[in-house]
Order: structure tokens, then C-alpha cells, then sequence
DNA sequence: GCCACCGGTGGC
DNA sequence: GCCACCGGTGGC
């Protein structure tokens, strides 16, 4: 990973419907693995040095094409999957909530970030951001103020690049790679990403929602909102300060391919498209690091309670998806 | 009735 | 192929 000094990471978890925005907020943390499951590891410090391993995710960066920004990006992985394990809390910098240990009972379950993290421009090691905040800002100006370990001890006076990396891209959870420079949402705004589950269209949402609690989501709609809202402008706020890009995620099979209009015969399989399971891809394909998915992994992480497979891992229960297909992931945590 | 989520597509 | 946008609707 050379340039790509840093990148930024999210964690995810699942969340529920309804949940998920409270959920949002909270992503914290640091979130470690314990023998299968996660745990916590609780060092308050970092975590869980030995639980979580550097990861590499360089390459994927596929896209972004012009800036090499390759940068800043961020994962997103989900916990939660893994069952059960469980994540703990420690609070310090890091602090974890178990909400997603619980069962919910829901019916939907969808995956939501669960942590975030950014790598070291020096060592490249992947450090936990202990705030949805704290990363936001990390976000915004990473370009000019690469990340460091020294930045980090804002919040862990301790850490340096001589400590191990807080977390590993293993197993398996869902990561994405976060777009640099995001401009902050004003104060009084929250800028929500919904992750969709597996197999969707669309990777995630982006949503902000406005002082009032009105949601908006698009750049159209921002405008006619704070065109209505006078007040927003006068106090500095503009369309400048919102940005509708989401992550991208390393699993490549994630997004559901928009299925060529004409595919011929339908039938032969029926498979078309759409029918396809993700899985099916080959992840080969993808780059390398991506993560993988869940193959036998899977087992593992998901659960007590729930989770059935699909894909995702991480999603422990999922009632919803669409198939999954499943992939395999691998590990690859470098540093 | 509301709204979170998902799907679809026009435009690039 | 990607993404911004927004319509539809299941679930509450």
C-alpha cells in the first residue's frame, strides 16, 4: 500500500430497521475478535492489538479513479456477523455497544457501520476513529492532512506506529472503501449512509437530515430545502457542505448488477440475472483484496440466534435478501 | 398515513 | 458502467 496512505475504514454492523439510525450515531468502535466471535478485548487502549490485524486495502481502490486518493479510504465491515461475538465495550476510545449482539426481532436486519478506521500515512497501519465526528473531520481533509498515528493520539495520547495495527480486514465482515474530502455536514445536520443488504441494487444510501429532522436525500433536494429555509443560508450553509458519495464496497458481488437490458433467453437459465446469485462472481476478479466474503466464515460469526447465511456475513438474520451468494472471503491483513 | 428501504432509469 | 434522483411500497 504504498501511496494510499491513508484509508479510511467503517466497520458495519446490522442494524434494524428502525434502528439503524439510531444506530448511525454510534459507530464506534473498535471492535475486536475473539476466538470466533468478536470480542472485546478491552484493553483500553487499543484494542485488541493481537485480535485485530493491519489490513491492506490498497488495491481496491479501484475507482476512484483519478485521485489515487486511494487514500482515504474507508472499510466497512460488520461485525456483527460474527457473531455473536460480541463486542464489547470498553470505553475509552473505543466503545464498543453490543447492540447488534441482541436478537432482534425484527424481520429486517441491515447491515450499518459499525466502526471506523483510517490508515497511516507512515506505517500503514489501520487506526480506530473513535467518533462518526472525529472521522468526519479526519474525512474532509485528508488530502491535505494525511492521517497519522500522531493525529490518532488526539484520542489515544499513547499510540504510535510502533503499536499494531487496531484491525484487521479478516474475517468475515463487509468492508468498503469511503470517498476522500467529504466537506462535514453543517452544525445542527447529520449525515446518515444506510447500507443496503446484499444483492441490492445500490450499495448504500446517503441521507442528511436537516436540523428539523427532515430527511433529505439528494442534491436537489438539499437546494429546495434550504431555499425554503432561508435560515440555513444565512448562517453559511450551502450545497457545498453535502455530498450524496457512497462507499464503495470490496466485496465485489455485493451490488447486484443492473442487468443488461436485453439478455437473451431468459430462460436458459433463468438465470439471468438477476436471479444470480452474487456469489457466483468471481472474486478473483475483483481485486485483491477485497475482502471476501463469507465462505466458511461464516459459520462461525453468524450466531446464535440468527443468522442465517446470505450473504453477508455479517447480517445475522436476514429474512430479507434476496439470495445471497455466497462468497469467500479471505483474509488478507498485511501489515 | 408515514417513511425507510429498495428498484429502476435517465443521463453522463 | 456509474450515479443522481425519485417513485413505489412494505411494514409499522
Amino acid at each position: 500500500m504504498q501511496s494510499s496512505s491513508m484509508k479510511l475504514t467503517l466497520e458495519v454492523e446490522r442494524g434494524k430497521n428502525g434502528i439503524n439510525d439510531s444506530t448511525f450515531p454510534d459507530l464506534t468502535l473498535g471492535v475486536k475478535r475473539e476466538e470466533n466471535g468478536f470480542t472485546a478485548s478491552g484493553s483500553p487502549d487499543h484494542l485488541g492489538d493481537s485480535i485485530w490485524k493491519p489490513i491492506d486495502l490498497t488495491s481496491s481502490e479501484e475507482d476512484s479513479g483519478s485521485n489515487d486518493d486511494a487514500q482515504k479510504q474507508l472499510v466497512i465491515y460488520d461485525p456483527a456477523v460474527n457473531g455473536s461475538g460480541e463486542i464489547e465495550a470498553a470505553f475509552d476510545p473505543y466503545e464498543y455497544r453490543p447492540r447488534n449482539t441482541f436478537p432482534f426481532n425484527s424481520s429486517r436486519v441491515l447491515p450499518a457501520v459499525g466502526a471506523f478506521t483510517v490508515q497511516c500515512a507512515n506505517c500503514f497501519k489501520w487506526r480506530l476513529v473513535p467518533t462518526k465526528e472525529k472521522y468526519e473531520e479526519i474525512r474532509e481533509h485528508i488530502s491535505e492532512q494525511p492521517f497519522s498515528c500522531e493525529t490518532a493520539r488526539e484520542w489515544r495520547p499513547e499510540i504510535s506506529c510502533e503499536d499494531p495495527t487496531d484491525i484487521c480486514q479478516d474475517d468475515g465482515r463487509l468492508w468498503a472503501i469511503d470517498k476522500p474530502n467529504i466537506a462535514q455536514p453543517p452544525p445542527g445536520w447529520e449525515r446518515l449512509l444506510r447500507i443496503r443488504g446484499e444483492g441490492s441494487t445500490k450499495f448504500a444510501d446517503v441521507y442528511y437530515v436537516a436540523p428539523s429532522g427532515k430527511r433529505l436525500r439528494s442534491m436537489v433536494e438539499i437546494q429546495r430545502y434550504l431555499l425554503q429555509h432561508p435560515e440555513y443560508m444565512e448562517a453559511g450553509v450551502t450545497t457545498s457542505q453535502f455530498s450524496f458519495q457512497t462507499p464503495k464496497p470490496l466485496q465485489e458481488n455485493y451490488v447486484r448488477k443492473r442487468a443488461p437490458a436485453r439478455l437473451t433467453t431468459p430462460c436458459d437459465g433463468g438465470s439471468n440475472m438477476v436471479g444470480r446469485l452474487p456469489g457466483f462472481l468471481q472474486p478473483s476478479d475483483v481485486d485483491p483484496l477485497a475482502w471476501a466474503g463469507p465462505d466458511e466464515n461464516r459459520d462461525e460469526r453468524r450466531v446464535g440466534p440468527s443468522v442465517p447465511t446470505h450473504l453477508i456475513e455479517a447480517s445475522p438474520e436476514e429474512p430479507i435478501q434476496h439470495r445471497p451468494a455466497k462468497k469467500k472471503k479471505k483474509e488478507f491483513c498485511d501489515i
